[in-house]
RNA sequence: UGACCCAUGGUGUAACGGUAGCACUGCAGAUUUUGGUUCUGCCUGUCAAGGUUCGAAUCCUUGUGGGUCAACCA
């Protein structure tokens, strides 16, 4: 193990298990193996620091497979952005990059071979009627009356399938198992079907593609994989991926399962999120309130919040809703630890600070106080600034320690400053703030002997520029949108999940920031600068805020 | 009412027959020129009932609760 960890998952402790018994010689080979069907979310990323992080934990190999069985729903579109949102994840397969495609000649054959020895047969039967005759979970099925073809019928007929000879739907090739099996998925399951669909690969070789279940585990047993991980819901699958490896005489890849991962307020499922696209719900899959991979990483997460984050939530056999808090906790670790500090106003009051003549100053400041290799830079000060508008209050409760009428507070990185006048507009709201500063009290020279509670964040007007910034809240307003009976996960959509500020104040140092970097925006959160930023203006997304003990003490 | 799987604080996850631990959350305090960070302390848990055993979260039985399965999707 390359860490020492105190515990093993279940899986493993499987997979030390079959080293220490010295199965397939002690080889450790997994596999990632998405469809090309839709973008990567924060679920797949599990299944990957899985698949990559068991394999590099045992000296082992992870292939990048892609299981494009379904040329009517799949493209390369998706095949390039899962690439690269694994990439990105920080996970590298090497020159192994596969697809069940590349294996439709094997499947083939072993289709053949099946029927052959008896173990599969071509069925006429519509998809109604083999539905039907399936039976349901407490009733067994009934054999098909083309159940007992002959190998030569079932040969010919096959081949003519594969021809291109009958339409669409009129056949399919099924496994011969059992109808009455207390497991539906061995009543027979359908193992080939015709679709005259050009493949994204394949072109249009093939007018039969192989069913999940006859390519997934063959797949496999192909690459040699040792430990093919799934999740839960192929747990039924797995007598039957058995049962192919048996009667193939093939590779035996071992399958084992683990639960998905589940985010409170979220969704992850790429049907419902392709809806979320598709209705205009979000911008698209990219947007950052969507759990997808490129979503979080245009919201700011980083590869190591992500991939920390897999690590903490664990691998077990039970259903799971992760406290999406964690995630927000892991990506607040890591950019706390790699963000410079700077400074922004996001709601500007101004302040007008009329004993100050010097015209303008550079006060120094620490870029990161938890990183000293950071550096330092110098911002500009002036007699004219912008502060937030939650850092006044005309009267404030008890334990408030940022500014008041008569009252003082430290300028982050300046001076102390004093409020003597409160100046507001014909309706009572509050324009500008008229202060004195006390000169003797800048920061690193204080010889003052002020003492204040407070300490605020500011822009200097007159050198500010404007930025844009987009806060976003959670999409769903229910811990479980998508398990509700009676309601669809649509009608809990939060219709405040994305709040957009158009003109906020930055230091002018923003400017050198560039899209997809992260800064810690002082006393406010964590943003990374969006790709819709031009050099004349910025847009800044909120990753995530930061924990706000006054905010929390403010709502008992 | 068939088969398979699961059950440990609010949420996750450990403990492999021998002191129920860790993380997040929550609460209290210390430090702090970010009400951030850091540090300290605290709260809360073995689904139930039987059995085996000197000893059970762990093994057995029976319940209870939850999940998955009836696409020519993966």
């Amino acid at each position: 193990m390359s860490d020492k960890k105190e515990s093993l998952n279940f899986i493993e402790q499987i997979i030390a298990e079959d080293i220490e018994n010295g199965k397939h010689s002690g080889r450790v080979h997994t596999r990632f193996p998405p469809e090309p069907n839709g973008y990567l979310h924060i679920g797949h990323a599990k299944s990957i620091c899985l698949n990559f992080g068991v394999a590099e934990d045992f000296n082992g190999l992870t292939n990048l497979r892609f299981d494009d069985t379904n040329p009517v729903t799949e493209s390369t579109e998706y095949v390039d952005s899962i690439k690269e949102d694994v990439k990105w994840l920080g996970f590298d397969w090497g020159d192994r990059e596969y697809y069940s495609s590349d294996y439709f000649d094997k499947f083939y054959e072993y289709a053949i071979k099946l029927i052959k020895d008896g173990l599969a047969y071509v069925d006429d039967s519509t998809s109604e009627e083999i539905a039907s005759m399936k039976g349901t979970p407490t009733k067994p099925g009934a054999d098909s009356p083309y159940r007992n073809r002959s190998v030569e019928e079932n040969l010919s007929l096959f081949e003519g399938m594969k021809a291109g000879q009958y339409e669409e739907g009129s056949k399919v090739l099924r496994a011969k198992i059992d109808m009455s099996s207390p497991n539906m998925l061995m009543r027979d399951p359908v193992i080939y079907r015709i679709k005259f669909a050009h493949h994204h690969r394949t072109g249009d070789k093939w007018c039969i593609y192989p069913m999940y279940d006859f390519a997934h585990g063959q797949s496999d047993s192909i690459e040699e994989i040792t430990h093919s991980l799934c999740t839960l819901e192929f747990e039924n699958h797995r007598p039957l991926y058995n049962w192919f490896i048996e009667k193939l005489e093939i590779f035996p890849s071992r399958q084992i399962e683990f639960a998905r991962l589940n985010l409170s307020y979220t969704i992850v499922s790429k049907r419902k999120l392709l809806q979320l696209v598709n209705e205009g719900i979000v911008s698209g899959w990219d947007d950052p309130r969507m759990p997808t991979i490129r979503g979080m990483r245009r919201r700011g997460y980083t590869p190591k919040s992500i991939r920390n984050f897999a690590e903490r939530v664990g691998i077990a056999k039970r259903d799971n809703i992760i406290d999406v808090g964690l995630l927000e906790f892991m990506v607040r670790e890591d950019l706390n630890k790699v963000t410079n500090r700077m400074m922004a106003v996001l709601d500007p009051i101004k302040v007008v600070i009329t004993n100050y003549d010097k015209g303008e100053e550079f006060m120094e400041s620490v870029n990161n106080p938890e990183d000293e290799s950071a550096g330092v830079r110098q911002i500009p000060f002036s007699g004219e600034l912008y502060i937030d508008s939650d850092d006044f209050m005309e009267e404030p409760p008890k334990k408030y320690f940022r500014l008041k009428p008569g009252g003082m507070v430290r300028l982050k990185n300046a001076y102390i400053i004093q409020c003597e006048d409160v100046i507001k507009d014909s309706e009572g709201k509050v324009t500008q703030l008229n202060c004195v500063y006390f000169p003797d009290s800048k920061s690193g020279e204080d010889t003052s002997g002020l003492k204040v509670k407070g300490t605020i964040h500011w822009v200097s007007a007159n050198h500010a520029k404007e930025a844009e910034a987009r806060i976003y809240d959670r999409l769903f307003m229910d811990e479980s949108p998508d398990t509700h009976k009676e309601k669809s996960f649509l009608d809990f959509v939060n219709p405040n999940s994305l709040q957009i500020i158009n003109k906020i104040f930055v230091e002018p140092a923003l400017y050198n920031y560039s899209v997809g970097d992260s800064v810690q925006f002082l006393r406010k959160g964590y943003f990374c600068v969006d790709k819709d930023s031009t050099k004349d203006k910025m847009v800044f997304n909120q990753t995530v805020g930061l924990r706000d003990s006054w905010a929390k003490m403010n709502k008992n």
